[in-house]
DNA sequence: TTTAATTACGAAATCGTTTTCGTACTCTTC
DNA sequence: GAAGAGTACGAAAACGATTTCGTAATTAAA
């Protein structure tokens, strides 16, 4: 009696398997009180259904993977809850795979999930742009795949992005009408999309108000705490003269504040800065942080709705329609950080 | 040829369907030049050994749960961090689940994982105390599980937590200490260890120092957001001369920073606090935050060694001995929130 | 030379479901 | 009352691996 399984369910009940299969399912084929009695026993037995026999015959695995740079980030793990909030609905359960920024181990755990342990894949990309193979063998596998916040714009997958440019753009703007003079855009990489696009507005901008090449710093900081710490600092010395600093992510604008603390910068006098956040202590910063904050939860929701779509028409025949492509709104909050 | 199987591989490599199998676990049955050709084959061919009929075999997943309460908080944020690095060292996948601080989901999730989908389970309680029937069903499957954190001390099972207690009476001496007379705990509920043991360290200082009773509060905040705003609120106006506020979680004392920022209570001349937190931007805040910090990335990773090594028991005599219980040392930081 | 052991492989059972295909039996309908 | 339709179930194949058991061929021991 060990571990209850469909066979001793039907022995018990003299019904053959297929029947008590059928009842589970509340098939046709099977009359009321028949399935009724099943169910019964079942439940008095608490027969649960064993998974992989079941993802075996069916071919599908009730499972979907989220792979993301990192989790420790508030962002990431905004995302993951609205994510949640929808597999949990669809009873789907969610495995999680970080790559730490690392684009081969991106494509390591990607090609893993080649082999069919997921009905899907939420991904928002640490890979670079010369390496989309893996994500092209999903697609020639039939793996149902959704980009989101970093997505690879050369493969043809659904995303959910934000409005990266325009946020970008606006937030040069309230820099350049705070006086300053310098501009600074913080980077992590030139890899990644939703981080070009915001550094396209903020040059977009910089135009538009016709500031001088000469100054306008683009930061290249890296995805390495030690050595981005090192390059922000070594950017601050000498500190240019009314400098504006937009972050294009939370982790630099906190190593800035960092910074700022140890060698004596005055924000916002010396030095103002926005940054993409969701920091929940952005408007307790000291001061307080001018941010950008996108509907993290949100896109976590709006990519899951639109993976749980593309896994429910996989095989159907798809109307030629343009690719999902949905953009959120982000929202702009200024605070101390960049007062005049 | 749409997917490989190893039906295919053996038919393409004149062998029998177990003799390749035998080759790609290596074998001692297969001599050495057949191993060669059949890796060299399933590579060239891609082949993946469908993960669910491995599964069903096996009768092992190689995939553990966590299950915890939250996943926006960088406590638990970190703490699947470290998970994850011992799991992806052991080529095992990672399930989250969350519960929402609600006892009846944890039930309801564990009571699902009981078919066998996991090998082994992480649990940050969301259980009250008079609720662990789930967890005996859990040992009786014969599943096994390590709490982390927030323990069930009614449950025979593998523990990681810190050292609530001692850090509970440090914080609470290092208020006394900064001339507080009023001292008041923030807690989430009566019901979960992590905290009781914090408030027992609280308790036990105040003792010590010969608080007179009255100057204590124990403030029950709830994991409702709204309904914790309101709490912590009420009970600082009219605000206590002197108060000291240790709060057992990063979340009610960042409520706590926005209620005195909104009333116009000036941290620490009005009011000194300490929290348990992770908070990367403690010391960034207004005023720079005292923390109790918990070593949460190698939470996660003892939790997850611990689990691992129950999992390599299983089905072992075990050696008669004690529960693993692994308590690590939270770290002090003094700053700017309790200074006199 | 005979027997025993070793080597290298294959046939088939097995894991626990789902699903296809039969097939008795009852009920209509003309 | 014969044919067709509908009802309710069962036998067996399938999913794709792993593992047990058997065995032919070779080698070693007696």
């Amino acid at each position: 009696m060990e571990n209850m399984n469909i066979k001793k369910l039907a022995k018990e009940l003299n019904l053959s398997v297929s029947t008590v299969s059928k009842a589970l399912h509340d098939s046709y084929e099977i009359k009321a009180e028949t399935k009724e009695k099943v169910l019964a026993l079942a439940k008095q037995l608490n027969y649960q259904p064993n998974p992989f026999a079941s993802s075996l015959r069916r071919n599908s695995s009730k499972t979907i993977a989220v792979v993301i740079p990192e989790i420790a980030h508030n962002f990431f793990s905004l995302v993951i809850n609205g994510i949640e909030s929808i597999a949990e609905e669809l009873k789907y359960h969610v495995l999680i795979y970080i790559t730490h920024e690392i684009p081969e181990k991106e494509e390591q755990i990607i090609r893993h999930l080649l082999n069919g342990r997921v009905d899907g894949i939420l991904i928002s990309s640490s890979g670079t742009s010369n390496n989309n193979a893996h994500y092209h063998e999903l697609v020639q596998k039939g793996i149902p795949f959704v980009f989101f916040d970093r997505a690879n714009f050369d493969v043809d997958a659904p995303r959910v992005t934000t409005d990266d440019y325009q946020a970008g753009f606006q937030a040069t703007e309230h820099l350049v009408k705070s006086q300053c003079k310098h501009f600074a855009f913080l980077s992590l990489s030139n890899q990644m999309s939703a981080i070009n696009h915001r550094k396209d507005g903020f040059l977009a901008a910089l135009k538009q108000y016709q500031i001088e090449p000469s100054h306008v710093h683009i930061i290249e900081a890296g995805t390495d705490e030690t050595l981005s710490f090192q390059i922000i600092r070594d950017f601050l010395q000498p500190l240019p003269v009314s400098l504006g600093i937009f972050s294009s992510v939370e982790k630099l604008a906190i190593q800035t504040y960092h910074i700022c603390k140890e060698i004596n910068i005055k924000i916002p006098k010396q030095l103002k800065i926005i940054s993409f956040s969701n920091l929940p202590t952005a408007a307790l910063l000291n001061p307080a942080l001018s941010t950008l904050t996108q509907p993290a939860f949100s896109i976590g929701k709006e990519a899951a709705l639109l993976l749980f779509q593309s896994i429910k028409n996989k095989g159907k025949i798809q109307p030629i329609t343009t690719l999902p492509n949905v953009v959120l709104k982000s929202t702009i909050f200024i605070r101390e950080s960049t007062k005049m």
